[in-house]
DNA sequence: CTGGGCGCCTAAACCGGTTTGAAATTTGCA
DNA sequence: TGCAAATTTCAAACCGGTTTAGGCGCCCAG
């Protein structure tokens, strides 16, 4: 490995020039500048990182720690806006550390990587209500940048979907097609787009004087496997009572949901109306179920590349509040949703 | 941010002695190492991460460069097994820094990686039958651990399923069955795992004198999508020269061929067989498939957890040749194989 | 002829740790 | 008490870059 001190006793120049003329500074000759440069090349010259990172301060690395409770890194959800992520960095030339840590010692890890100086920012995903990591971070005034946010109105960066859009609007297209029951299948409580979800989902359904029964409503991991045992549970009901309609988190529960259906010879689009979140995984197309599934639709892909923008901007010093972004969600109905059946005309009743 | 210095100052001590406290050199008396470790805590201070790296040589993280061909991030496999690398890592407090790079950049970034001393090994993934990422890792002499292999003794740390073994009892039950009309549908030809599934396939089903036409071993994406395009297209020929039976590198491509099968009127288990390589995928399980589909299993995961440890070995010096597993690979059967039905009893004929 | 200004380059300090070689202190034993 | 040995601590060099503060030569104006 040629050092820089080596380079420049073969070029006779002092380490300081060479430095100067790698890196694109104008107080340095321009004939003596390529005379460097051809050098550096032919000696197969690289800046070790390490040094350049004392040297300058910055580590040209951003890092985004995962808990390591076996679903977060497997989400698929995740990991596809990591996947945004990861080639929005590399656009501009930084590296992305990913961390794995235990649930209880998540912020500490948080904490060491800021004190360490071993990344110039963070990435914050899926913040719950009372997020410690991002006041933590905010209080610290370390460069951060977060996936979804806590409330209407924060004091950083982040770019969201419009949660509440799309639930008012998926509620809406339920309760236009006459259902009244209808059962909101949501992701892990705490989380604060599933409290978001929720909230605009209950507003709809009261506005309409629809009653919702407190089963009828429920935080799983949004997976095939809990969609399917949730609406199983629920659909194992009398006619009467159980739900005629779903308004799914993820287009993993509504796979679930199908199972489940399937299994009651329940048929999706008439007998019940499925409506999901489609965060579009490549591998799980919603418009290839059986039926068609009606979504509401926001690539989780563009978070990813959105934020590593938005990190770069951060880290240059730009005004936090000036990297804020909601992006609207369309709603596309397809052929899971139809009219609520005659059976179920009814309200749900205790 | 509190520096050495700083600490050792407060404690009327030198540099390299609170160093050596911090560290746990045996040189330090008792009494001096608890003072230290007592103010180094009150005075939250932690070791700035780029001057230890530039002191010691080492940096404390392996990389991992993906290609931004927006299918490898995106590609379920890859980030379940990103997932088990991750938090193997986190156990041996070494980070993972993620890289993409275009396709034609590929190679120079690993030597940009290598040379400029950013990371402290590489872990290669999905390595072509020619790699030359492997080749050029290998002559610089670079700590580097590979999931899969490249041929069948090679001089590198790897952790590889038993793929021959898998497909050679795969193809041997679906022959067993009776099928003879076998379509093979493989992941992209050129990588390594897919030449070593193809050959046990080509081996067994030419020890029985079955015939295979070309259109009969297809190599894709291995993608839902692509899956059932394929099978789409197999199954829209006369009956007398459709196969009768699918074994599938994956299974998101065997979805894609139930799909299609469903769209063709076509039992799965009866007048399909249906066998999958099944790595697992937490949010995709096979058994839940109907009908429960028919797999060879290895979870890709463990592999992960097995390469960190491998790295961790590599890099503290141990002997590649010592570092080489294979796992074997069970082959589940379900629903979804079955006899062949009576029409497809003939070979397929030109 | 002098001196200010500019262009190009250098010596040395610096980033914040680790590690070497030696000095200071304590301990052990006669 | 005296002296060698063992223990503990320190000053300084080092890792490999960047950056500050000049230095030297040259041109041009006064």
């Amino acid at each position: 490995m040629t050092t820089l001190r080596e380079l420049a006793e073969h070029l006779g120049l002092s380490p300081a020039t060479v430095s100067r003329a790698l890196n694109g500074f104008p107080e340095v000759g321009e004939k003596t500048r390529l005379r460097v440069l051809e050098a550096s090349e032919r000696l197969h010259y690289k800046a070790n990182s390490s040094a350049k990172r004392l040297a300058t301060g910055k580590s040209g690395m951003v890092g985004m720690i995962f808990r390591a409770t076996q679903n977060l890194l497997v989400d698929p959800h995740f990991v596809d806006f990591l996947a945004g992520l990861s080639v929005g960095l590399a656009d501009r030339d930084i590296d992305l550390i990913i961390h794995t840590a235990s649930h209880g010692e998540l912020l500490s890890h948080y904490k060491r990587f800021v004190a360490s100086g071993s990344v110039d920012g963070m990435i914050v995903s899926a913040p719950t209500l009372d997020d410690e990591r991002i006041t933590t971070l905010k209080e610290r005034g370390f460069p951060f940048v977060v996936h979804g946010r806590t409330a209407d109105r924060v004091p950083y960066a982040f770019y969201d979907i419009d949660n509440d859009g799309a639930f008012t609007a998926a509620t809406a297209l339920l309760a236009d097609l006459g259902h009244k029951r209808i059962a909101l299948m949501n992701g892990p409580s705490g989380l604060a787009f599933v409290a978001q979800r929720e909230a605009a989902f209950r507003r709809v359904i009261a506005a309409r004087g629809i009653p919702v029964p407190d089963r009828f409503v429920s935080h799983d991991e949004m997976s095939e496997d809990l969609g399917y045992r949730r609406a199983a549970q629920l659909l194992s009901g009398a006619e009467g009572s159980r739900p005629t309609a779903f308004l799914c988190s993820s287009t993993l529960m509504a796979l679930g949901v199908i199972r489940a259906a399937a299994a009651q010879n329940l048929k999706v689009g008439s007998d019940i109306s499925i409506i999901a979140h489609d965060d579009v995984l490549p591998h799980l197309r919603s418009e290839h179920f059986s039926p068609a599934l009606t979504v509401t639709r926001s690539p989780i892909r563009d978070a990813g590349t959105a934020l590593a923008e938005m990190m770069v901007a951060r880290i240059g010093g730009v005004d936090p509040l000036k990297l804020q972004r909601i992006v609207s969600v369309d709603l596309i109905a397809r052929g899971s949703t139809g009219q609520a059946p005659k059976s179920g005309g009814e309200a749900w009743s205790r």
